[in-house]
DNA sequence: CGGCATACTAGAACAGGTTCTTGTTCCTGT
DNA sequence: ACAGGAACAAGAACCTGTTCTAGTATGCCG
């Protein structure tokens, strides 16, 4: 009885062939979901695709939306490490946020079956994605007040104000797939929310 | 070919026996909504609980998604002729505007499952629900720009206002069906963001 | 009344996410 | 090397939203 643990059980690490297991699949769902959105990444041909069993893609990712949650986690990842590697232009703290959301939107509506996808799928997150959810909320939070700040001090309201912005940026994305706004009324709403949270920060 | 249009077409009058039916479906997916939520209003169970055939159901909302938003924009509207016979409590704006949002977050989280699975087909909606969508976001609209101008005018930028509050209104809710946030905390961040938004409002 | 389009019922069929089953392979400790 | 368990492959099976089919009922126009 003592010792439970990690003796045989799997825990925590991985070997190679299960990195690159999980990579593949990472790969074929982001490759399936550009090219055809959310409705497009179907687990069978995820599944295929990758090279592996049905069963295995459910024991790496316990759904869809995980799948595609993971995945936008992994591209706000590199996005994020990109923008730490450079000081971010701007004088005021609106321009500066104006900056890595217009970079942060551009990028992704670069491919909009992609975004769409991903956006979808943290819309249909319930509380099993709790986690892979919250790590993609972090690292935009990150970015913005980053922005926020420049390469000054950290303000007390800075978290909020990140909090607000992100939230409309989803919002605007989601009005956007629900074909309620253009794409281009997605950029203009989140400037002026952008505007009107941050008034008075020069 | 002339006169093209109402004569044998259905084209725009329902039947009593046809708004009998239509109301006795919103009724059942309300009552399973509240339930069980989202995943347990089944359209099965619907079309049999209202006592139509299932095909039936399809010709009256072509979609679950349908079904559920169109519910909700029938229980806001309820809640918004109410607001408008009475003379909204408070001071500031900012007074206002907590008043009517608590309210309708205390009135719908009240039930949780059915606000889980109207909010939930909100998020769920694409293009071919826009007008339904769209029904619902300006009743909201036009309870919080009518909180912001109390008895005062309409000011330039309400619509704005409401539309920024509105966005953190729907993605905090998310958040809590997420299970990121609590219920309490829903709240606390609506608040925080309605004084945001609307500072220096007197 | 006789057509005739439309609405409705009952139920099968289809689609894609998820789960389950059976047999095989890989890893780990001894 | 080997026993035993975890991971995997292959595919059937299940569930629920959606669509389709065949037949029946209903209302309407001539």
């Amino acid at each position: 009885m003592a010792m439970a643990g990690t003796s045989t059980t799997t825990a925590e690490v991985e070997t190679a062939a299960q990195r690159d297991r999980r990579s593949r699949i990472v790969q074929a769902a982001l490759a399936l979901a550009s090219r055809g959105g959310y409705e497009d990444v179907q687990m069978r041909e995820v599944a295929e695709r990758s090279g592996v069993a049905l069963g295995t893609l459910y024991r790496y990712f316990p759904s869809k939306v995980h799948l595609l949650v993971n995945a936008m986690a992994h591209d706000l990842e590199r996005m994020s490490s990109r923008l730490q590697r450079r000081t971010i232009p701007g004088e005021t703290a609106t321009e500066r946020v104006e900056w890595v959301l217009e970079k942060a939107t551009r990028s992704l509506q670069k491919d909009p079956n992609l975004t769409e996808a991903m956006i979808r799928a943290m819309m249909a997150a319930d509380a099993s994605v709790a986690v892979e959810v919250a790590a993609v909320r972090s690292q935009m939070s990150g970015m913005i007040t980053a922005a926020i700040r420049g390469d000054g001090p950290e303000g007390p309201d800075d978290a909020e104000y990140a909090g607000v912005l992100q939230d409309v940026w989803f919002a605007r994305q989601i009005a956007w797939l629900g074909g309620r706004i253009s794409s281009a009324d997605v950029w203009r709403d989140i400037e002026s929310a952008i505007r009107l949270v941050l008034r008075e920060h020069a």
